[in-house]
DNA sequence: ACCTGAACACCGTTCAAGT
DNA sequence: ACCTGAACACCGTTCAAGT
């Protein structure tokens, strides 16, 4: 008979292994969703007993908090030159760049509750770049937290399920009522062409400019 | 027979209503965990079968943003005395309240999908403060995109599963060297009692101050 | 109009068994 | 050391049936 080696149990991987199944796992997020994100489909595309990949991790949560290690660890912390400022805004733009090519992958980011080193990558830049300023340890951990609360907040209401949050369509649905809500009916009529790079970028420099006011004030 | 009329289906309750099943739901979400708000349990709870449930709640997801429009529905606005940077700062505090008042709904207030006009009472008071510091619609609507997204993005670190977040177990736990990370490392040293209460004021200063140096220049 | 039980198609995970 | 199938205790939801 003319059987070739092997060729038979239909494409076989090599071993299964964390990093594969870390692959595969965002993958499926990215080009699917959350929901679809099952450790039975997972196996399922791995070729591969549910129960396999509980011998390379133990069990969903800590898949989910390896997926967000990965994720975050795409983070590159900006070089350590230029002014503190410029390196604050490409440090929290550098990590709303990341999060946003994993849109699905937020809520997970959001609720991580792991401690790894990926994690605490943009914090010591930030906070390099804070002790730079001149701030002492709490201010710049005061800033850090109003800095990382602002950009994951933006990212949230930007990656929510989009239709049903414009208020454009709102107004189309008749629950927002010019005679009740006078200004946010008028703000989006007066801004038709809502842009959250925009948002987040005047947001920055708000912060930005207020953190700036402070550092001054104090040397 | 001595049976009392209907007494024995068990405290069977008055007719299952939308606010019954909300109130219940509301009290599963604030006394165990968003884990544990499933229909099952939650017709459990009301002593009912669980399709019942679907009479008055076209399904799960109908079910989360009426229990997220009856918090936010906890709201309420400022006064419309008083200067604008105070009522700002009012508003987000109030709004900040009701989240931490409903810690285990933050995941569904985060994902919610919903339109309805309680979602909207926040976004008209801060918007109003803005218009009247001087802002044209787009900074104000801008600017109240900042002051959510920090506002949410806060609570959101805050109401993190608590332990695994805070730097100083990951020190214990050796990912976090001093080595690779010394100014994350000397803050959390050097700020051993961190107060979310003192963060939020102080991040709710630095974006008043930054519009407020903004409303100034142009006028 | 409202409620029910049975059933379906999913979950994550334990366990005993195989190599 | 790694993988398997069967089983358990859950989900949300459909459907046909009851009042």
């Amino acid at each position: 008979m003319h059987k070739r080696k092997r060729s038979k149990p239909a494409a076989r991987r090599r071993p299964l292994s964390a990093e594969s199944i870390l692959r595969v796992a965002v993958a499926i997020l990215d080009r699917e969703n959350l929901d679809a994100l099952s450790m039975r489909r997972l196996a399922e595309r791995l070729r591969v007993s549910p129960m396999a990949l509980y011998n390379h991790v133990r069990n969903k949560e800590e898949l989910t908090e390896r997926i967000v290690d990965t994720i975050i660890g795409e983070f590159t912390s900006p070089a350590d030159a230029g002014a503190w400022h410029e390196r604050l805004r490409t440090c929290f733009g550098a990590l709303r760049t990341v999060c946003l090519s994993h849109p699905n992958a937020l809520p997970l980011i959001e609720r991580m509750g792991s401690i790894s080193p990926a994690v605490f990558r943009p914090m010591e830049a930030a906070l390099a770049a804070l002790r730079e300023a001149g701030f002492v340890p709490l201010e710049a951990m005061n800033a850090w937290c109003t800095l990382i609360g602002f950009t994951m907040g933006q990212l949230s209401y930007q990656l929510r399920k989009p239709v049903s949050f414009d208020p454009s369509v709102a107004v189309e649905r008749r629950v927002l009522s010019p005679e009740d809500f006078p200004h946010v009916s008028q703000a989006i009529t007066a801004v038709p062409d809502w842009d959250f790079d925009r948002a987040f970028a005047f947001g920055l420099d708000v912060i930005i400019d207020g953190l700036q006011a402070r550092a001054k004030a104090t040397h």
